[in-house]
Order: C-alpha cells, then sequence, then structure tokens
DNA sequence: TGTACATCAGTGAACGCGCGTTCACTGATGTAC
DNA sequence: TGTACATCAGTGAACGCGCGTTCACTGATGTAC
C-alpha cells in the first residue's frame, strides 16, 4: 500500500477506523444507493477485499455505519441541548433541533439509519446506539414533564409525538417537498419551534 | 410474446398500463432498492427493452411510478375522508389517517414518492399529483381553521405540521422503530390521534 | 536474546451476476390515395 | 375497395459496467520456549 508515493507498513494499523470513515464519505458524496464496498475500499487506497476482514461482509459493514450514524445522532442532540438556556422546554426544543442538524449535516446517512432493510439486532451494538439515541430524546421529555415519560402510556405518547415530529419535518425537508426558511439559523430554528408546538387539538366551533 | 402458451398480438395493446402495474408489483415484492427495468419487463412477458418505448429510460419509470404513487396517496386520504363522521377535525385526523394508511399498504412506493433523487420537475405530471397529495392535507385543515390555511403564516405553519406528523409517523413505523399497537384498526386509529394531538406547547412550571 | 511458528491482516486475480443501454431488426397498424 | 408506405411497438443479441464474493497467496506481528 503506498499513500503519497510513500510506501508505508503492509499492514494499516487502524483499518477499521480508517474503512468507517471512508464510508461516512461515501455516503456524504453518492449516498445511500451508490454506496459499495469496493468505493469504500478505494477511497482508503486498500485492497477491495481488505473490508471482508473487519466486517464479514458488506453488510456488516452497512451495520457498523448506522451504529456510528446513531452516535453522531446522539451528539447532535447533545450538543444542542449543552448550549440551550436551561428550561425544560428549551431543552426538549433543542434536542429536536439537534435531529435536524443531524438530518441535514448527514442527510445521506439518516436515510441508511432510517432505511435499514431489517431492525436491530437484538443486543447488538447498532441496537444500543438507537436506543441511546431515543433516551436522549426521552429524557429530555421527562424533565419537561416532571416525571419519566416511559412509566404512563401518556408520557410515551408524548415521546413518540416529539420524535414523529422531529422525524417528519427532518425527512420531508431531505426529500426536498418542504423548504427550509433562507439560510438564517435563527429563523429556521423559529420554524421548527413552531412546527414542534403548533396545536392541531379539537375546538370548539 | 405468448401468455399460457397461447400467441398474442405482435403489439400488447396497453403495455404502458402493464408496465406501471408491474412496477408497483415489483415495488412491493422486492422494494425500492432491488427495483430493475428488466424484471418488471419480465413480469409483463415482454422483452426488457419494451419499456423504453413508453418511459424512455429508467428514470422515466420510476417518475411514473412516483406519479402514480402521489394519486394513491390522494385516494387514501380521500376514502378516510369519506368515511369519516363529518365534523372538520374528524376530517382532519381522517384525512392523517389515510396517509398512514397508504405508507404501510405500499411501504415501497411510500419510500420511493419520498426518496426520489430529484424534485419533481417544474410542470411535469409529477409535480402534480404532488400538488394534489398536498392540497387535500391543506383543505382539511382550512375546513377545520374556517379559512385557507394558505393565506397566513399561521396556517401554512398548521398545514405543515399536519402533514409532517403524519409522516414521521408513517417513516418511523416502516423504518422498524415505532410499533404499531397490535392488530385492532380502532387501536391504532386512537395512537394515530393522540400522537397527532399530543399537546407539546410550554407549560408554566 | 534468538528462533520457530502460529496467527493476523491485506493482496490481487478471477468468478459470475444483473444491470441499463445500443442497435439493427421485424411485425403490426394506420393512413393517403 | 385495394394497395403502398410510413410509422409505431416490440425483439433479441451484444455491449460494457460495477458489484460482492471466492481463493490461494504473502507480508507482518506476536508469542512460546
Amino acid at each position: 500500500m503506498t499513500v503519497d508515493g510513500k510506501s508505508t507498513t503492509y499492514h494499516h494499523g487502524d483499518l477499521r477506523r480508517a474503512i468507517l470513515d471512508a464510508g461516512e464519505e461515501e455516503l456524504a458524496a453518492r449516498g445511500v444507493a451508490g454506496f459499495s464496498l469496493r468505493r469504500v475500499a478505494a477511497r482508503v487506497g486498500v485492497s477491495h477485499t481488505a473490508p471482508a476482514h473487519h466486517f464479514g461482509d458488506a453488510s456488516g459493514l452497512i451495520e457498523a455505519l448506522a451504529e456510528r450514524g446513531f452516535l453522531r445522532l446522539v451528539a447532535c442532540m447533545q450538543d444542542r441541548q449543552a448550549r440551550a438556556i436551561q428550561t425544560p422546554y428549551e431543552r426538549l426544543i433543542a434536542t429536536g433541533q439537534g435531529y435536524l442538524d443531524f438530518a441535514l449535516s448527514e442527510p445521506a446517512m439518516f436515510r441508511l439509519i432510517f432505511g435499514l432493510s431489517d431492525t436491530p439486532k437484538e443486543g447488538s451494538a447498532l441496537q444500543a446506539a438507537a436506543l441511546s439515541a431515543f433516551l436522549v430524546l426521552a429524557r429530555a421529555v421527562g424533565e419537561f414533564r416532571g416525571q419519566d415519560p416511559m412509566q404512563s402510556a401518556e408520557g410515551r405518547i408524548e415521546v413518540l409525538a416529539c420524535w414523529t415530529r422531529a422525524h417528519g419535518m427532518a425527512d420531508l425537508i431531505l426529500s426536498g417537498y418542504i423548504d427550509l426558511p433562507d439560510g438564517d439559523p435563527a429563523e429556521r430554528d423559529a420554524f421548527f419551534r413552531n412546527l414542534l408546538a403548533a396545536d392541531l387539538s379539537p375546538r370548539d366551533t
């Protein structure tokens, strides 16, 4: 293997991580439909059979990438939370906005993790990563409600309501059917806030 | 060409429609990722170059299928509306439930229309079909509010709020991350209603 | 400290596969006169 | 009513492409003694 024309060691040293990095780059560059093992290997500069050593087959790599994706989603949500003024409601809004940040910054990864052909295997690292993302949201709802939302039917509904709203918005923006208001981050945040809190309960008309 | 061993006319007669039908079947059978022109043609029993005559290339077929998809979405929403008791709020709920019906009955088609690589072309039949689906929802919101929602910022937010909620729920169910409550349609409808109307506006705590 | 050897990590050629597209073609249909 | 001819609709062989997987291999590393 060569890098910049200089030959390096035969063994890569950190190929697993390098392949995951390249996999994310490939996703960003070509989307989830054009994703291929061979292209990822080429990006790393390694033979296209090398990834098999670390991931088994193609689906193993996809799964490992998806795990990373969920961890990035967690990071995006926590990042927004850390910057939000500290009322529970603001933290909840911030969590949803972090969800959106993730979708907009890594659209192909967003599509990958929510378009997996099968649901994460019980006990897998992927499942743990997905759960950790869910828990970030559930905790934010819990702080807002003052009690663990997963202990009651209404609480669970509230968590799912937050999730589906943020998710629907993200997915429709990525598909191009909903336009974000211009480039100003503050307007974008206000847009999201309005959508999240819009009152659609029945009225006495 | 032969059907059941009997030779039929050389010209198919209604190949365009037959290919679209087969395309939908293929989508249902193999999903959007495994979709191929050749398989669709094989399903119709026609040479795999025949579709080109009607759709140009592969992307032309995809586009024509997506148009059909939106029309089916419209039909699902209108079907629910027609069966709802006639208060505006019930019709709005019903519209969203029709959206969900479509997603659950044709998951691959749902994924196709909301995963198109480019947004529908200005003036295309596809765009018209997508718009007609949007308008079914916008009209339902309008009846609920008592005025055209597209004439005000709050109204537009309300339409988008309905859309993103139904959409997020549909997409997360299809991805397998949200489970539907068992098989009882009434429970399923109640679940949707609760999610749609859940109150997430700030409280004075 | 040195050596033998097992294991690990990556190579590269070859494979078969299904894909969309092209091309020259032919059978069927419709229309002008 | 008949005929010539243009157009339309479908055929099937061939093409090159990129894909994931397999296989026998080799270079590097680690460990036992």
